[in-house]
DNA sequence: GGGTCCTTACTCGGATATATCATGTCCGAGTTTTTGAGG
DNA sequence: CCTCAAAAACTCGGACATGATATATCCGAGTAAGGACCC
């Protein structure tokens, strides 16, 4: 039961991201810098939600990351699907059916009650991170930082590092 | 978000052992052999399972383990933290304090509201879990065995296995 | 025959190698910008 | 001065080392059972 380090990073990437305005982008590097992490490591993720279709791209000088659709449309199960893959954590190996006198198969028809339970408690686990969207998110970090320093650092970084999707023509 | 392999031993063994008549000891190898899996593996778990007092064991020739308290007051919870660890699974590194121009700690009193949001999911994770007794997942698994084949196999093993907790004198 | 002691064999417990996956890094393909020349 | 084209630089994307953790294993300490011996 561990969740890699990289959906921190991801979902505070996200959430950045959620506050620009309307066309802004910022780079892979930014995002490493602001946080404190390698860039490196960063951009692979970035790249996993951005192959999950939650973020897009820009490619070529002054590109960057944008998200891919509204930040009420994004939830905290997105993310963490993108960055840790969908498989359930747990995964019946069967092992109900191993050991000497192995059985038929069709004495296994009905599901493994174990796995049954386990899965009950990850979609409960599932549906409270699907309750959460991004936008939320960060109506709740901003009521948080009353006195607003937060707020500022974030908006002078962004004065410095922002970027725009170029002007269709 | 991955659980190892060692919780769905440690889950089908428990539940073995609650099936077992007042009394009754398995071995680390019996409870091994009847699974297909690795003696010197499961038997790790089960001494995590004993560290936490879920399991009770005997020593010496004849010697083995059984449930160390009702299996009404053991929950699926129970079982995966004591296996797994109780860190939760998701660690807040506080990388929004990271980076250039560093706020003094003060600015963050309040507490991480994306680290908050997985906290909640993964309370919710562990309610499911802790809402699962031992004793219920036995009552579940014999209804889903209706032909009973499954409990004939495992009778026949028990039979073979089984051993008792020495009269004390 | 009964009791006591000793040997023995089996158990769990913890320390030790190996495999696998997450972490961290690098180089290449692609696209926009920029810059220069030409008209 | 404007248009066009070519080169360059910066971006993301995927393939490649490294480290930590989960997996698998082995050997040692401890204990109850079983047997032999003595009374």
């Amino acid at each position: 039961m561990k969740l890699g380090d990289g959906v921190e990073q991801a979902v505070h990437s996200v959430t950045m991201l959620a506050v620009l305005p309307e066309g802004g982008l910022l780079s892979a590097a930014a995002l490493a810098e602001f946080h404190g992490v390698s860039p490196s490591y960063l951009l692979k993720h970035l790249q996993a939600l951005s192959a999950a279709n939650l973020l897009a791209t820009v490619p070529g000088p002054k590109g960057g990351y944008r998200l891919a659709r509204p930040a009420e449309d994004i939830t905290l199960l997105d993310i963490v699907l993108a960055v840790e893959g969908p498989e359930p954590a747990f995964r019946c190996k069967e092992i109900r059916q191993k050991g000497p006198n192995p059985l038929p198969k069709s004495a296994f028809q009905r599901p493994c009650q174990i796995n049954a339970a386990m899965l009950r408690a990850e979609r409960a686990y599932r549906a409270e991170l699907r309750a959460v969207t991004v936008a939320q998110l960060v109506r709740e970090v901003e009521e948080a930082d009353h006195d607003g320093a937060i707020a500022r650092r974030g908006c002078a970084f962004l004065d410095a590092n922002i970027r725009h999707t170029p002007t269709s023509r």
